[in-house]
DNA sequence: TAATTATATATATAGACGTTTATATGTTGA
DNA sequence: TCAACATATAAACGTCTATATATATAATTA
């Protein structure tokens, strides 16, 4: 008689959620999901400056959407889990999902 | 060569996890995901103000995530779409498994 | 060790957001 | 129309957060 909607952690759902409320982070967070990079990488290819990068990184890793690796001077960070684009993807599909079937406009 | 991190609507994305970073607001949506309620059922079931209720309300039917209906003097409010909680199920597990699975305490 | 590069942190600020209190709107029944 | 109930809106407040600027730490190389 249980559904889906039972035993959910709210707390960690509000949190992970948050985390990938801001559009930066979310670039940031894709920009790692398939290889390794180095943050000055991250900051080349998305134009963001440094310090905001460091910044975002900082909270990713503390959702533990990415993990960290130092080589020499640099920094690699990289996603942690494939299942968060899937995740993503399921969410996106939703947003246009959620436009197209909407009734009242 | 294209993999899920492509064709993703950042903003969309962005916009979707807002809505569902607040706890009172992830409790709300959960609460009338499997009957439409009333907003005076969902005060009561809750704990939560009146105002307050209605203000997240207000936030989720922005964001297509719960769909209106009145009745006489009740306004009934039910969740649009039941992959809303496919999608929530999913993140509460990689939730958990990104506790598990992490190198670094 | 000095200089250079890479990254992190500290501080400040402006705007967004959740919540409360108070009030308004809308509906029903007498 | 008046009273009672259901819901929405407005204003005010404190807190959080994204960002910029400035500076610090860490690693490399000369």
């Amino acid at each position: 008689m249980n559904n889906r909607a039972d035993n959910l952690n709210i707390h960690s759902l509000a949190f992970l959620a948050k985390c990938l409320a801001d559009e930066n982070r979310l670039r940031i967070l894709i920009c790692v999901s398939k290889v390794k990079k180095s943050v000055s990488r991250i900051v080349e290819e998305l134009g963001l400056s440094q310090p905001l990068v460091s910044h975002h990184l900082k909270e990713l890793r503390r959702a533990l959407l990415v993990k960290v690796e130092r080589s020499g001077p640099f920094v690699y960070y990289e996603m942690t889990d494939q299942r968060i684009l899937i995740i993503l993807a399921g969410l996106d599909e939703l947003g246009a999902a959620l436009l197209s079937e909407r009734t009242t406009f």
